[in-house]
DNA sequence: TAATTAGTTTGTTGCGGCAACATATTATTC
DNA sequence: GAATAATATGTTGCCGCAACAAACTAATTA
């Protein structure tokens, strides 16, 4: 951790460099004189920032405003042609790959099963396939391409990018880090799912004003990403975030969690609670259209399909999602008087029944948390559902640019 | 709150300033040459700093160092005489105050019994007058006296100076700023018990050098000090910390909560938890010494009581203590998960029978906590046990000045 | 006396702030 | 329709102040 604790005029011209860039990327069209009444700084220094980050390319003018007195402004943005960036997400059963310009718009995308149980080296090899052809596409736009995101869950070194421990994968110790760039010669970013979901909605998604809120990434597991004073929290080690795991023992279901305990709280409020609670449901031998719909579709009891049945009214599917929100709110409850957050928000492959869920743990946290603390907190979907991890994966590389690319020479 | 982004000149020289002074606090005596070298800054620089230091009467030379070859260096430590601080604590039955020198050398103090549920207003001036004591004492010195610090079990408004909402005390919307500061005509803090307890240990106790620690504030309650990236994290609005009010429903003590729920996490380890359980184990007429001692001190069934017994090797009291011991650290180890922690801090009125609660802590950590961040962990009693809280309203207003006088004229 | 370490002096570089100014537009008046 | 006023944007040149660098003095030991 390179923490210099001591300030001089280079740190000052780079917070500054900084500040305006993110102002802009985030409140573009935006001319020098409103960053100058926003930020506080004075005119002058603004036009010297500007003028800084216009000669390396990161930020562009796009014309004059119209209407109103005065001199009209020159308004600015940043600019997305600054570089192409990769994002690639490791799930338990599936491998995504996008190419996005440095404003985060998808040009590419590309997802394959996968299985991670079968073969660890194969998944890897296959990833690798996968971002190959992401560079080659990336090439073919004649832009540079900036860095490379990969996004796992478990409990990742952010500094070597290893995987430490990914209870839902059953793998330890893997070097992501130093495979992917010495493969694609690329900066290589590797990070936690949770956490990289959550600066994705920090930059692009819906807290891009937001200084303190919790990033609820649910699927095979729950984790969590902690926007806490404007950045990530990543704790001592850069383990910080694993909210699944906080033991609650509340109902019968005592499932054994992936990290070997008892009483998780995931395991009351993840994709396979959900499955188990249908099941439970169908052996009483209830009315439902769900084993009809699994026969039609040759499939086993997915989320996908018991969200179809919900839409289609069935009230199994209906009820074992009202289950589930119920206990994920009770977690919810819990984070909420610990955090007070501006903002809870539910992303990963589980939020696509958002809709069934939401209402429920909002329910449960009215009851369970404290109402000074919850009333303040909103709680709402993410921007990008399922796809939150993997547009995590480019927002990590975005967010290192957005700081690092001040120090770069001209283009 | 007063968030400004940018940085400018006097940012720096701020930042260096509160930087030294800090370190000079925390490593003393040491020399202008050993601040150089451990924070990086120019021979020079330092100098200047600690000239500017030297005449604000916050540092004081106190000396040559001997042996070793070369010139001897000048050592320099904070100036204990640069004022008096007064701290306040408001506990659910009890008021105590202190009068301490700048480096939390308690120099006086008192206590006092008080019953929060017959009358606030009471209360109040009970603590005021006290206070006022606590001032004759410090003028008497012929110091002049940094401030007042309040503390409370609750969620409070530092910025206002208002308690919130204590559940506890069923207090709220007390405007405690206000009211002490014109009784007292000195500067106020106000603050959560368990947020200064956290300060107090990181300025004066066992987390002087941690940049990431939770302190875990046991008594009537259960509340949390949240020290993230090296300073108290208090959320949006201030109310950050109830750590106490996590939903986990785990064992039959189906207790209502001060807060209105049920199954909050304090209810199984807070004070009240341990004396149910050692109710409980009396109506089944085990062999105690407990009814005894309670005879014998013509005492209800207290904390203090049943840590005697403990101390004679009652097994009923330690039994209890070790339950309740398992139930705290069930919530330890869902903390130690979300937060990855250096240390787990545990003070307040009930660390007194710390040394029997500690290793059933640690143990059920071990059972319910993933074991790559567990370890990683620390799990240690606060320096200041029950008085953490006392020390707490002392280091808020010492931390306070240790960034702000540096704004202050030449005395 | 030489070596070593502590701390000071003098001058340099580079930051943001300030105030005056140039620029470009709309609004108002005749 | 032309002249003038008002308004807002952005630039220029100068200043104070920050840390830094290098050369210095100071005080000790070997």
């Amino acid at each position: 951790m390179n923490t210099k604790l001591t300030a001089d005029q280079a740190f000052v011209r780079e917070t500054n460099l900084s500040l305006v860039l993110r102002l802009i990327h985030s409140q573009a069209p935006i001319s020098r004189a409103q960053v100058a009444l926003m930020t506080g700084l004075n005119k002058s220094t603004v036009s010297s920032l500007v003028d800084e980050l216009l000669a390396k390319n990161l930020v562009h003018e796009i014309g004059n405003n119209i209407g109103g007195a005065g001199r009209p402004a020159m308004m600015l943005e940043v600019n997305a042609q600054a570089g192409n960036v990769i994002g690639a997400e490791l799930g338990v059963d599936f491998v995504s790959v996008a190419v996005t310009d440095f404003m985060g718009n998808i040009l590419w995308r590309k997802r394959e099963e996968a299985d991670t149980n079968v073969n660890q080296v194969k998944m890897i090899n296959q990833t690798l396939q996968i971002v190959k052809e992401a560079i080659k596409f990336g090439k073919k736009k004649n832009q540079r391409t900036l860095g490379l995101g990969l996004t796992t869950p478990g409990t990742v070194n952010i500094n070597e990018g290893v995987l430490i421990f990914a209870p839902n994968l059953h793998w330890r110790n893997v070097p992501f880090g130093k495979i992917f760039a010495e493969q694609t010669k690329l900066p290589v970013y590797v990070e936690n799912d949770a956490n990289a979901a959550a600066v994705a909605e920090h930059l692009f998604g819906t807290a891009r004003q937001v200084q303190d809120f919790l990033f609820v990434f649910s699927g095979v597991g729950i984790g969590g990403g902690l926007f806490l004073n404007g950045k990530l929290y990543r704790g001592k080690n850069g383990y910080a975030g694993e909210i699944g795991h906080f033991p609650i023992m509340a109902e019968p279901y005592q499932t054994v969690c992936h990290c070997g305990n008892r009483g998780c709280w995931e395991t009351y409020a993840n994709q396979y609670s959900i499955i188990q609670r249908v099941q439970a449901r169908l052996e009483v031998k209830r009315s439902s259209i769900i084993p009809k719909l699994m026969a039609e579709q040759n499939s086993g009891l997915t989320i996908p399909l018991i969200k179809q049945a919900a839409d289609a009214g069935d009230k199994e599917a209906i009820d074992s999602f009202a289950e589930a929100g119920l206990a994920m709110g009770q977690g919810f409850a819990g984070l909420i008087n610990i955090f007070n957050p501006k903002k809870m928000i539910l992303g990963g492959p589980l939020s696509i029944a958002g809709e069934y869920l939401l209402p429920n743990i909002i329910q449960a946290v009215k009851r369970h948390s404290m109402p000074e603390i919850s009333q303040q907190a909103e709680i709402v979907l993410s921007k990008f559902g399922p796809d939150a991890s993997l547009i995590g994966a480019i927002a990590i590389v975005v967010d290192d640019a957005l700081t690092r690319f001040i120090h770069f020479g001209k283009k």
